[in-house]
DNA sequence: CCCAGCATGTAACGGGTTACATGATTAG
DNA sequence: CTAATCATGTAACCCGTTACATGCTGGG
């Protein structure tokens, strides 16, 4: 399970309490791994029992008091010891596809709109990535741009450079996928509607 | 949950038992969507209950009996409502991206060996795709192979067809996860080891 | 004789999802 | 006044995973 993992990798490049990672699963973070603020908080919980991580009760003026976690050192040890270990591929699970094939037995016409959809979804999703890369990793040349987030505990060269390198595979799979939603369209268009 | 729907496509294609589908998820239908003999045990149990498939017993010799399911109409009709349904995008779940993110705080270089062996199974994956590929679809150019399956209840062109689409979605996925992991394993050794 | 394959299951655990709950402040 | 944002939580349910269990046949 990687959800423990995400978090302490998320606290690493910047302590923040639970509400301020559920954002951060919402943007940055979730390219790769999504979570509720509900799975965030029990995990924390936990996290915090077994000491991986600290926490500070941080008092504010105009909001709530929030709880400020932050990596302790047996969490960086819990951390260092799972980026040993190998891990299985992840399990493909693509809904789509399953209607895709289940087209056959009813209309292929009928599946274009929500095809359309999806395509549309995942342009959104790059652009969205693109700007994120252009805002944090600089036009597209040479590096020289500030970061735009206090960099956390490590070097902040590596923390830049492997964040940008998980981006740009967020890119390619946005690219990969407009690509060959676009080759579903014209076969379901091909195929017409049912007989 | 698109178990069930998957496991109704899987059964319109072709009827069989727990057992048959279960390798079937390990191959063809696996593409996008995994699941366990257990999963598909429980699964079939519902949908039985529920009237979306019909049980047949068929004795076999030098075998263990089994149960042959089918789809019944009214799997087919709750089949034919899902496909109407829209569906929200996959939450993306990549495990090695929270590692490659966590390794500035680790040692990026320890990673190498992980990327590399990834690397080689989508590798793998890719030659198993296209090899599906020229044995279920042709060479290259036009049509005209004959099918290596019986055809399900649907029509036979666009099953095919679908069969496809789908399974070029599984090649295009594990090139652009080659050529992400060339990127990720070059960004890793400029860093070099930690520090 | 033992292992691999065929075939079907039960049990337990943990994670993910959804719904519900509370309470404060600020902006429209 | 109302909605949105900040902030933290509880409860219930289902799904996915892992382990265990049974029994038969055929091949090395």
């Amino acid at each position: 399970m990687a959800l423990d993992h995400a978090i302490l990798v998320s606290l690493l490049e910047k302590p923040g309490s639970g509400y301020e990672l559920a954002r951060r699963f919402d943007r940055s973070i979730g390219y790769f791994w999504t979570a509720t603020h509900q799975q965030i908080y029990r995990v924390l919980k936990r996290m915090e029992a077994e000491g991986w991580v600290d926490v500070r009760d941080v008092p504010q003026q105009g909001r709530p008091d929030k709880k400020e976690y932050s990596v302790s050192a047996s969490g960086l040890t819990a951390l260092a010891e799972w980026l040993q270990k190998p891990i299985q591929p992840e399990s493909v699970r693509h809904e789509l596809a399953v209607k895709i094939r289940g087209a056959a037995f009813g209309d292929p016409a009928a599946l274009v709109g929500e095809v359309e959809r999806h395509r549309r979804m995942h342009q959104e999703q790059l652009a969205h990535y693109l700007a994120g890369e252009r805002r944090d990793f600089g036009g597209s040349g040479a590096a020289g741009a500030p970061e735009p987030e206090a960099p956390g505990s490590g070097r902040p060269d590596a923390e830049r450079e492997l964040q940008h390198v998980v981006l740009r595979g967020g890119i390619a799979y946005e690219r990969m996928m407009i690509a060959w939603l676009d080759d579903v369209l014209a076969t379901l268009r091909r195929l017409g509607p049912r007989r």
